[in-house]
DNA sequence: TCCTTATGTACAA
DNA sequence: TGTACCTAAGGAC
């Protein structure tokens, strides 16, 4: 699931149902992460943040629990009364009325403001964030010869950004993929960064992502709805030799740094 | 039941 | 650039 947005979704599901109380009791059924919910024992959840993909739970002054999903975790949220927990959940928080299971994270870690300060330092702006300041990302793209595509995933440049929201961002800016980042002009990169904005602030509220504009949604086009397993609508994100939404050319794929890219050849120009 | 795939990252060579 | 890591779902047998 993670994309920035996912994880933005999640500081706020986890501060609603668990922040402020008294009752929070915190487990490691998996057994990886035992030794860290023994410390913290019954603290209570302060704060929730989120940069990027990376999500820190804040227990109390200078402990957080960090977060990464990686490609594969995941986190169930549930009503009380929790069922029993499977053997691959790394961490489990329960309280009276609520439950939430974290599997597969690639991170889960207890560490401390100055750990957590160090995270915040390596990652780039977070256009979900109020203290995000897209001229430092444009300072780094505009003077890379790496290509636009493999910037938008690199959360040194701009946190938060993955593969759906780097596919269809391109396409909605008609800006080819391989393009250097030296010949992004600054007009293209403002508009490139209010979009992400506005499309990750409602994949948050919608837990999906959807790009697709209303003129080119399946109803205006006359084609049947797409669902997908992310649940969104998507101008090429896995529509591999599909028809492109607006031309009908077939969409683009393409291995760039072991991520599959999606294009349309026609309507995004080098 | 096995194989592939996935919205990610870190580290080795 | 390749590989390791974490999990679950879907499809091929």
């Amino acid at each position: 699931m993670p994309e920035g947005h996912t994880i933005h979704r999640l500081a706020q599901d986890y501060a609603a149902r668990f922040q402020g109380r008294e009752d929070l009791r915190l487990s490691s059924p998996q057994g990886k992460f035992s030794d860290a919910a023994t410390v913290l024992g019954g603290a209570s959840l302060t704060r929730t943040e989120a940069h990027g993909k990376h999500l820190f739970l804040g227990f109390r002054a200078g402990d957080w629990v960090h977060i990464h999903l990686g490609l594969f975790g995941k986190v169930t949220f549930g009503d009380a009364p929790a069922p029993p927990p499977t053997d691959t959940v790394r961490l489990r928080l329960a309280n009276a009325t609520s439950y939430v299971d974290l599997r597969g994270p690639t991170t889960c870690a207890l560490i401390t403001d100055a750990e957590k300060q160090a995270i915040h330092d390596r990652l780039g702006p977070d256009p979900l964030r109020p203290d995000a300041d897209p001229a430092a990302a444009y300072a780094r793209v505009r003077r890379s010869r790496t290509t636009i595509a493999a910037l938008l995933m690199d959360q040194k440049v701009i946190a938060g950004v993955g593969n759906v929201y780097r596919a269809e961002v391109l396409f909605r800016h008609r800006v080819d993929p391989y393009r250097p980042g030296r010949d992004i002009t600054a007009a293209e990169w403002d508009a490139i960064w209010a979009d992400l904005v506005a499309l990750m602030r409602d994949g948050v509220r919608d837990n999906r992502i959807d790009t697709v504009r209303p003129e080119h949604t399946p109803e205006a086009m006359g084609r049947p709805p797409r669902v997908d397993d992310h649940g969104g609508e998507v101008y090429v994100y896995r529509r591999a030799a599909l028809p492109c939404h607006i031309c009908g050319t077939g969409v683009r794929t393409a291995d760039l740094a072991a991520r599959n890219l999606f294009w349309c050849p026609t309507c995004q120009t080098p």
